[in-house]
DNA sequence: GTTAAATTCGACAAAAAGGTCTACTTTAGT
DNA sequence: ACTAAAGTAGACCTTTTTGTCGAATTTAAC
């Protein structure tokens, strides 16, 4: 199971931190990122897809074509590729999962997630993918290693 | 979507701190939970079993019976209850959802969301029922007021 | 001991999420 | 123009999760 994030949206980061890895124009094909990350490649490619149409990348078809940052790296956070993804639930969504979970009508737990949610977002969300990228490539050395190419 | 917890899990939190607010030895019946809480009355039994199987609750069959804390509430933790129903997922696993990330192999998140878990753990997870549960009235009046009985 | 009320148990159905496949379209290069 | 390589798009399949149903079992109370 996933936490916090949609598989989906997990894929989503990833790829947007792979490409950010790329650089500011590099072309990514789908094929690449989905080896290097061990993503499936036609469930990746819908994924590219959306991110595309929200402007976050940009495509080109044909020979020589692939995935581009849709803007610089520096202005793109998790937060921003979240809500494509996921849309507004980890903003929205009670932690203990109670309907109508609200100020007015809050659940035992809601002061204290409060608080945390404003840390995720603070420590992790907000973070630029310019800024985690580099971080990446220990772990993609590893998940090369773990198995085949 | 739910976040963090399944939803399967966030049912059981919830009929937990439920049963809590009826004291030590006070006995519910899953249908006053399930109406309470807007559960799904039969899923809500066979988690209730499950609880019940791992020593959290007491069941009682027939006539009168129901469900009772296993143990005082003070000594039941939200983890205790999230151990039972998703086991060590919320512990284990990435938040950006990478294979293997851990701190030989950390993804770009690793570092910040160790230190959001430990906090999430402290200030909501080791809190038990008892100290949780009295804030819970609220919602359950809220809930009821929210549609029919 | 019969009955009614409760949990237990297993099979099944429905919905959501994840993933695959194939054909289409666009495009660079020749 | 032709070809090969890329994204686009939609139908479809599989798995997991959630939810339903009904019968079996236990038990308190009369």
């Amino acid at each position: 199971m996933s936490i916090i994030f949609s598989r989906r949206c997990e894929y989503g980061l990833q790829a947007m931190l792979y490409v950010a890895t790329k650089g500011q124009t590099g072309r990514v094909m789908t094929r690449e990122i989905a080896e290097a990350l061990r993503i499936p490649h036609h469930y990746l490619a819908k994924i590219l897809e959306d991110l595309s149409q929200s402007g976050l990348l940009l495509s080109s078809k044909g020979v020589g074509g692939g995935f581009a940052l849709g803007r610089p790296a520096t202005k793109i956070s998790l937060l921003d590729i979240i809500e494509v993804l996921d849309g507004s639930e980890f903003m929205e969504n009670c932690a203990l999962g109670f309907p109508g979970c609200s100020e007015e009508h809050p659940c035992p737990a809601h002061p204290a997630w409060k608080i945390i949610k404003k840390q995720i977002t603070d420590s992790i969300l907000r973070r630029s993918i310019a800024e985690l990228s580099p971080d990446l490539h220990h772990k993609i050395r590893s998940l090369r290693k773990s198995r085949g190419t």
